[in-house]
DNA sequence: CTGTTAGCGCTTTCAG
DNA sequence: CTGAAAGCGCTAACAG
């Protein structure tokens, strides 16, 4: 790679560094054409690049945001990158990108040294939103994505999970369902699982939790599991009630589906089903599943926004934490 | 953010700034274990972290890797992105990462902003394997994954697209399929898919391209589409022939079930189905969907691998282009 | 309009 | 074992 410095070009142009200088960064106004035109020719020629590191040092600035996400093969992860990149871009920020891998002290690693690396600022897909490194983290330069915390300490751009769940419950209340049911993971203090939990009670209009139907994390249930009962409870003593399930997202779903052909019962027939997520199989489905189509791409743009709209305002004390709900498409199918 | 600096914390310790910088690069010989515990506990008790970009400018290196993707919504770019980040952890390099989008002058735009960045070495998943752009970078310090040229200028890694075919082709030839059908998008002189299919031939010695279907990029079929009407038509009329299918990917694989359905055909007993890639889902069809696995991630480790190795040896100049292949696992179900 | 010069925060001889 | 000082490549007053 050329070795060539701006006193290269200076010499070359026999002009000072500061002109070159000058006209590296645009202020053509303080030299005559000629000589902006003689430096334009040579910076061509030699195929000059300012380094950025330098200017970087000098110009106490870093217009790089940092970017730790909590596990790149969760298939929500992508989009919320491509927006993220494409916003960088617009702005004129390069981004450096850590994974944690779903690995909290990974994440403290990655983010520590995003700092050394005195990133302008920070965008987070958190491991545990809840963890207390992000109290490090002013509020002034990092938006969180993606999960919530119980008490948000910094700027949060999540899905709208609550009105999303609502808006396809109540349909399949108006529909005639008179039996709602809601499938999930154990709630556990998990804000995705709340609040989506919260728009089903706000559809159906449940008090208590007797229509919370819980399936263990991460294991696959078979034949005689307790869930496989209940759902034969359920839909065997249903009588004159329509039941229907709304599962909290696509791997619940899965559960769901796979007991009831385990019990031979038939969605759109015996009950009816939506589901968060949309992934490419359920189009395989027959009938299509309803389901909630999350915007990830707009995710990541509206964090990116939030995030430069915040790195170019002089705060005289660190903004409150807000959160930013992106509204979500809600696709009817045939599944009830 | 705190300012603290090299000066501040040597006068914290009453020692030069040089001491100080001997201790952050661990020359611990060169100082007395006395000065070493003292700066060590001011460092601490400071969160005092030294400037990247300073240290960068001082020593002119920069353990930073510039990335470009073609398309990070690509469900095969993420696996590569995590096997890059777990590899740059390792060797202490940070990842600055940038998305073309599929499109050929961002990538351009790309791989320049990266060059002013002064990266140490690039990874480059191409949009166009066979552009131009390629030359300007040296294949000291630089490889490419996922795409091949026709012919490399740079160290490439990919996966054994064309053996892997072959082998889960002779398979099916095994198992007296004696009809055969390669269904892809267009080839557009694409290496993954020309590999792909030159496996397929390889494996039924069929010499033209009449076992070629065709379906377009990137756009929804539906009932009468012309893919249909083939689909329909091989099927029809097999007579006593067994027919199968090799899906170039999973989205062709997808087309093709689709159609399948709205045409009434089954898997397995109408034909017989095997595809490139694996998803979650595949593991839901019943039968289950032989199929060729990738392993991205490993194709991400590989090129950082590479990379790292190049960096850290001296060339007299520019070393040849190797391509490297990634050996795939073949995963055999009941499709057919 | 153009040049001089003092930094930015750190590294690295070279003396002591 | 420790410090002084000269850079790294660029920017930004400030003079002229």
């Amino acid at each position: 790679m050329d070795k060539f410095t701006i006193k290269d070009i200076a010499k070359l142009g026999e002009v000072s560094t500061a002109t070159v200088s000058n006209f590296l960064n645009g202020n053509y106004t303080k030299m005559s054409v000629a000589t902006r035109d003689k430096l334009a020719g040579i910076i061509n020629k030699t195929d000059y690049h300012p380094s950025t590191t330098a200017r970087n040092l000098a110009k106490n600035e870093n217009k790089t945001i940092g970017v730790s996400v909590a596990d790149i093969t969760n298939p929500f992860t992508s989009p919320v990158i491509s927006g993220l990149s494409e916003r960088c871009e617009a702005y004129g920020y390069k981004m450096i990108f850590t994974n944690s891998n779903n690995d909290e002290q990974r994440e403290i690693e990655n983010i520590n040294r995003l700092r050394e690396e005195e990133v302008a600022g920070f965008i987070i897909d958190p491991v545990n939103p809840d963890s207390s490194i992000y109290n490090q983290l002013s509020n002034a330069y990092t938006v969180i994505v993606d999960r919530q915390a119980r008490r948000s300490v910094v700027d949060t751009v999540v899905t709208d999970n609550m009105n999303s769940v609502a808006t396809m419950v109540r349909k399949m209340v108006a529909k005639g369902y008179d039996d709602l049911y809601f499938v999930s993971w154990p709630l556990d203090g998990v804000s995705t699982r709340l609040n989506r939990y919260a728009g089903f009670k706000l559809a159906t209009k449940y008090l208590n939790d007797d229509h919370l139907i819980t399936v263990p994390y991460n294991t696959s249930l078979s034949q005689g599991s307790s869930f496989d009962a209940t759902l034969d409870h359920i839909l065997a003593n249903k009588g004159d009630k329509r039941v229907g399930f709304f599962a909290m997202n696509s791997r619940t779903l899965l559960q769901l589906l796979k007991a009831a052909q385990r019990l031979n019962y038939q969605y759109a027939e015996d009950f009816g089903v939506a589901t968060y997520e949309e992934f490419e199989w359920m189009q395989l489905m027959n009938p299509g599943i309803s389901c909630v189509r999350q915007d990830s791409f707009a995710i990541g743009c509206a964090a990116m926004d939030r995030l430069k709209e915040k790195l170019t305002t002089a705060f005289d004390n660190e903004p409150a934490p807000e959160v930013q709900l992106i509204p979500t498409e809600l696709v009817y199918r045939d599944s009830f």
